[in-house]
DNA sequence: GTTCCGCATGAATCGATAG
DNA sequence: ACTATCGATTCATGCGGAA
């Protein structure tokens, strides 16, 4: 484990906060910020009519601390209000491009395991947006990093495994290939889509889950080499935090709330293993099968 | 096959023909409107940054002649304009709300074979948007007509068939889940979300590929009855209207393209058989087996 | 060690009730 | 009337204990 790794949480507004940072200094912004909310919560409850106003001018200090081949990643869904789809989202997607901001690209989260319910006029909302931001079009993206088995050789490939290993051991890791993902890796591979299959985290009792741990490690491992910057603004319980540094990233973390800011610093103590750089297989494609 | 059925073509722009139609008349709009293209095509090559100004009249038209009851389905999605993701879809959402109609959700067509291509900056778009608008927040929904079966039966139900079985009658159906498709009604079904896994169709080389048959299918059978009236005011080939047919529902398309006008007609002469009722299984959920 | 089964856990949304 | 709170509804996932 490389202990000149940096990993650095910080217990504030990031308004605040990312001013004591210099300018071009960070390679990668992923955040997933506190979605709108009615009721009074962590930034003292942000409205969805106020959402837009509230995010701006931190997204200016985002821009500024940002090297210009970096990117800004930013995970987030607009609520139904009064039986409609909110239009904050696509509100700031305008604001920002306003502020300089190049809208690259929309990826998608897919939610296999969203929330349940039940109403008369709506279904399980299952997706949420990955917005891509950059300030020039000379972003760097490493494709390769984040390549996946292709569709067909993982077929027939699927055939020669037990039944149980493709519906138990699929679940355990995650992957949709079996368990021997080792065995994947050196074959035909293919670049992924657009659009990420992931499943939420539940079950994990010590915090409200936010996103899993795969999504920050796809775009990590997309936009970043290691040695790098990242940034999560609004950081929670520190999971961007927490894979960069498995990752071999360094990174900056901040929060504004007191518990989730100690949660923060917890997790980046605890002693990681390194298996994320043979986990190819965690995102999409196989979805078909 | 059911000679009261209608289902009428018309040659023209859509803002002309739906003028000779009355108030609240259709229970259904579902179309995939010409996309944004800096090329000459139909409707005279609508340039990106003219999209919405020659859309909105043509939506009040569709307001007019939609029942208060109905819903208006909306395929689309924004082109990569200079390297960005273009604002028209997202400003069609705004100017389509200050013209009355409610935005009440956004369902996500992911395109499970989309378009090959590799380009440094980007990957390949595997997903569209699907909104709906509706007059009312009372609007027809059959959420029982598109129920999917759940997903841990599925999977067990899975183990019990034979390795053939799962690869080849999967793509010989693109079901998911075998052949016997009937056998798997009745049991423990559950409601989809608002992500739809259909595959494009590929080998129709006749026309440029419109959207596939399981999406309107879906949307029909999802907010109307039989002998509804459904309407695509860009029918294109005539898609929408081939599959309204089959499912007892009365519609008229409106195309521009004497080509694809032609086509339209031509395609509703043809004898149908009526499968659609019976398949249940074409639609999500069964992505991660 | 492997397989099966039970169960808690969610970035949800609506409608009813209460202030 | 308009807003805040609360209960009911629903299902994929992964964990842990049992067979």
């Amino acid at each position: 484990m490389p202990t000149e790794i940096k990993s650095e949480i910080h217990l504030g507004d990031c308004l605040e906060i990312l001013a004591t940072y210099p300018d071009n200094f960070f390679d990668l912004i992923v955040t997933s910020p506190p979605y709108a909310d009615n009721r009074a919560n962590s930034y003292g409850g942000i409205n969805p009519d106020n959402y837009v106003a509230w995010f701006l001018p931190r997204a200016q200090q985002m821009s500024r601390v940002l090297k210009s081949t970096g990117t800004f990643i930013l995970n987030i869904k607009e609520k139904v209000v009064n039986g409609e789809r909110h239009t904050y989202v696509i509100e700031l997607i305008e604001e920002l491009r306003k502020q300089g901001w190049l809208w690259t690209e929309e990826f998608l989260w897919h939610k296999k395991n969203c929330y349940p319910g039940k109403w008369p006029n709506r279904f399980r909302d299952a997706w949420e947006r990955c917005l891509q931001f950059n300030k020039t079009k000379n972003f760097n993206m490493y494709q390769e990093a984040v390549m996946v088995p292709m569709g067909d050789w993982a077929k027939t490939r699927l055939k020669n495994l037990s039944d149980t290993d493709k519906t138990r051991d699929n679940s355990k890791v995650g992957s949709g290939f079996g368990k021997n993902v080792s065995n994947w890796l050196d074959r035909k591979m293919a670049y992924p889509t657009n659009v990420l299959h992931l499943a939420t985290e539940t079950g994990n009792r010590q915090h409200s889950a936010v996103f899993p741990k795969a999504l920050p490690i796809w775009f990590i491992k997309l936009f970043t080499q290691k040695d790098d910057w990242v940034l999560d603004p609004f950081c929670g319980v520190g999971t961007t935090c927490e894979v960069a540094q498995s990752l071999y990233r360094h990174s900056v973390g901040i929060e504004i709330k007191p518990e989730y800011y100690e949660l923060s610093k917890a997790n980046l103590n605890v002693p990681v293993n390194y298996p994320l750089f043979e986990d190819h297989n965690q995102y999409g494609k196989n979805h078909t099968e």
